[in-house]
DNA sequence: CCATCATATGTCTATATGAGTATATGTCAA
DNA sequence: TTGACATATACTCATATAGACATATGATGG
């Protein structure tokens, strides 16, 4: 799953079916990418249980599968408390970084 | 950054530093890894964005930086909405898909 | 049946990269 | 300075895979 969201086609697919699920050749068509290109994201995609697809007519139909992308939002969850915590950004004053750090940010200081 | 959390060992090492900072020994030894590879492993999540680290003595103490896990928390919330609505599921239900779709759910139907 | 459309798959090449090993860099202590 | 420790990098090998092309599969209409 989160080899398949490492490729940038696949996101683009993903974020296409986000609005409402496809057939190949639209997702190939809005996306200009080469048909069997699309089939073959499509197919990783499948297999890592990200998009679900049903035959309608000629056309394969994809939709995102919700579950499995719910699993990665679930994952990032776990730096949620990193974010929150203002501690981290007090943290980089307190010890010396030797990156880019701009040390003259004295703007943002005293949160409430 | 999609790519540097696609590998499972850099995640096991985000893992590892959202629980606190980490000496790159400290993670060679709790992931059991060689150290050269906790090191590159390291080398792409701080090119990535997703690690800082600081010198401190002769160690290097790294930590995870928020900001990077936050971008990728906030694209997996454009699928939000879809594990939210229930139409989903009834949207199986209308078609005939032909994977693994248990078709005697008949419980939950009837919304208009 | 055949022809056509829509999609999937096979093959090839180039490239990226993870694992393993050896070694270089850098820091501290004496 | 030397020596030990901590970490980073260089190098090699094997594998995975994206891209591009050709072609196979499958469904529809006559």
């Amino acid at each position: 799953m989160f080899n398949a969201v490492a490729d940038e086609c696949r996101r683009r697919i993903l974020a296409s079916l986000a609005r409402g699920e496809c057939t190949v050749g639209q997702l190939t068509e809005s996306l200009a990418l080469p048909q069997p290109q699309v089939s073959k994201h499509l197919r990783v995609l499948r297999d890592a249980g990200a998009v679900r697809c049903r035959t309608q007519g000629r056309h394969r139909v994809y939709r995102v599968d919700p579950t499995a992308l719910r699993e990665l939002h679930e994952w990032t969850r776990q730096f949620e408390a990193l974010w929150n915590e203002r501690y981290d950004r007090l943290d980089d004053l307190l010890h010396d970084e030797e990156f880019d750090v701009d040390t003259d940010s004295d703007d943002e200081k005293g949160p409430t």
